[in-house]
DNA sequence: TATGAATGAGCGTTCATTCAT
DNA sequence: GATGAATGAACGCTCATTCAT
């Protein structure tokens, strides 16, 4: 994922030693608390450096600068994230369409809500200009690997897929960050899951190519069992 | 909607002059320009005032400080969107569902696209941690009118119709965020602003309690109409 | 003089008001005696804006950064330098030569001696890269000042010019750069000067094409006259 | 030559070893090497110990802290500087007067030519206070040598020799840094470096006591010869 | 002995904010 | 009111120096 990265973004050097990935570790993981404790305007490399328990030379060892920091930071999650989309649009190739997109909501969501104050944070961070690459990057894994899911839907097919697919992630991904930003209670949170799920398969059951007259009732079947309950 | 604003974000004075308020204009077209011209973090007082064609005093006697600045930017142009969200709510009260989704969904983007650059600085700028309460009201407002739009609708009845419009909303603004994140060229993100109509409208189908069976000719229609061109 | 200087060595704002003179006086001033009392490894911006008794701001008002002070510095003492050298060249035209000499050797070395701490220390001082545009622009003026002066003398005329002209500055701006790079003493100091004065009017007799054969006695004179005392 | 030298700019160990002394050469030349390549203020001991294929660690090994290398260095420099000039003085001694000068000239300004780059360097990288020492050492030496030899003139007899021989020496190596500073052309540093052989042979010629009235002839010679080629 | 990761004081610079004019 | 020079805390970053390995 870090082929095509801006060179001055880019570690001043590897590290190879034990110490070294513990050193960067402890950085990257002081980066996320000042973030969330403190906010983006009060994450500087002197803080960061303090609370990983390092100085701000060491710190400057790793990383040529803030920016560089604060992209690699971003990388690591983005690259984390993909990777597990990825795991699992492999596992659901061959699946019912309704099955996959309820994976790929439910792991997502999940990646998101591990630690939900570090998603907050991250949202919030200032997007420099240079993470457009990265969001780039993570954008064209994701889409490659959920296509190729979509594609192989034993119950689905689809004449657009690629804009289709992209309807998909844009809402998707588009509505977490909402509930996110919106900050709204875990049962509106997961309400707004479920319903995503049904949004997502009524959908992708209405451009349908495949079963051109969806046997009405298999249909049915979803909406009916995620009917909101009352 | 400044009524649950925390005092320190509130204006020193409240323009009654002309010439107030064609400065405070000014100020904030500055603010616009410098931040979509230069960037979050180049958007200093100074900078805003010399593009204002003020002094930094006279930026400091309508705004207490550079975050009041920014924080009442945020709210016109909030409440401006909440404003015509209002109106195209009220105005398609009654309509059949499918057009309520069509002309929201077309209001939102089209004031999103207007300056798409404005846009896509805003998203990008520092999310300020009290702009929490501005997109709170922001959304009360939002919701509340295209609840009552959705319940109006001569064609749907909504068992849930809170879960129902929070997940149209969130769904709706998250995925115009996503198409500017990611910069979509025009024709995806055209495409995409079709596809989203077609997704809520089979959502707002599947979870319509009223047309038990949806005459499944409209239904079919909207849904060719609507197939992505291949 | 500083019709050709780097942009990005000039000072921000050009000072219009008689306070604003004042800071820029001081803040000269104040490099000075940093310069002279502590080096110019602690030559610091924020020492020498204490010492002006202004803030570092103020400092970076007037100044762009640290190498424009340095350079307007050593420019206004460059200008003075080569005005006050132009005005003797002018005075003295069509005068004799050994008296052109002389005062040529004694302006250039009152000027430096005027203030030899102060002339110790921006010999000292760092030779940045951009101070040789300063340096080539002094030399410019002197040349062009000395060479016209020698070519007025009443009693000397000289087929390369140009080439003798040098040959003097060269030798007589860099004596002097010697005598205080070796910080001789007082006596030693005006031994050397006078000798100077001595060694430059044999070398213009020497290469003076004018008095083919200049009259015995006057140069004898001269040479008793220099004679260093026992 | 070392003896006087303070205590805190000795090197921590002599370097007995060959290696050693391999190491310290190396050391040497990578500082010299940073310096014309970087820049005075770009000069690093990790920069430098880069260069030389060693670290910072050994580095220090070998000289307590950066100015005890930078001293280091110029010490050998004008060690070695003295000691050539030393040979050149002994190899004329009871030569003709004009021999002396111009082998002396000839001799410093061939020294200073070798590494031109190198000798700007020198001349512009930071005179640190310490060094005033060193360059009285190297005064010594050479005012030694140039007295011993001029002392034995065939044709002259100086009255004030030492201050004769100051002069000389302040004139001639000022004149040469000037025109390194100057960073003139080639073509007019040779005719400066030939004028300046002239110059100093016609003030020697004046101060001469010995042939009260030095042959015309011979001197007339001199002139000729040495008249700029117009 | 050689290494080079770690240190942290200290630098140049910015910019939100104030206040005398 | 309006102005903009002045302020100075705080930032990002460097580099001489140390010391565990």
């Amino acid at each position: 994922m870090a082929s095509d990265t801006p060179s001055h973004l880019t570690a001043r050097k590897k590290p190879r030693q034990a110490r070294a990935a513990f050193t960067v570790d402890a950085i990257f993981e002081a980066t996320i608390q000042v973030l969330v404790a403190e906010g983006p305007d009060r994450l500087t490399t002197t803080r960061v450096a303090e609370r990983a328990g390092v100085s701000v030379g060491t710190l400057y060892q790793y990383f040529p600068h803030k920016q560089a920091l604060f992209y690699a930071l971003n990388e690591r999650y983005l690259v984390n994230l993909a990777t597990r989309i990825e795991a699992v649009c492999e596992a659901r190739k061959g699946a019912p369409m309704a099955e996959m997109v309820e994976s790929l909501i439910a792991t997502y969501w999940a990646a998101k809500m591990e630690r939900p104050e570090v998603t907050r944070a991250l949202y919030r961070s200032v997007v420099e200009l240079d993470n457009e690459a990265l969001i780039r990057t993570f954008a064209q894994r994701v889409d490659a690997a959920t296509q190729a899911m979509l594609a192989s839907a034993q119950d689905a097919t689809f004449a657009e897929l690629a804009t289709v697919n992209l309807t998909l992630l844009t809402s998707v991904f588009g509505a977490v960050r909402s509930v996110f930003e919106r900050n709204l209670p875990t049962r509106d949170a997961r309400a707004v899951q479920d319903q995503l799920v049904l949004m997502c398969v009524t959908y992708l059951s209405a451009v349908n190519c495949a079963g051109k007259t969806p046997r009405a009732g298999e249909r049915q079947d979803i909406v009916a069992l995620r009917q909101p309950e009352p």
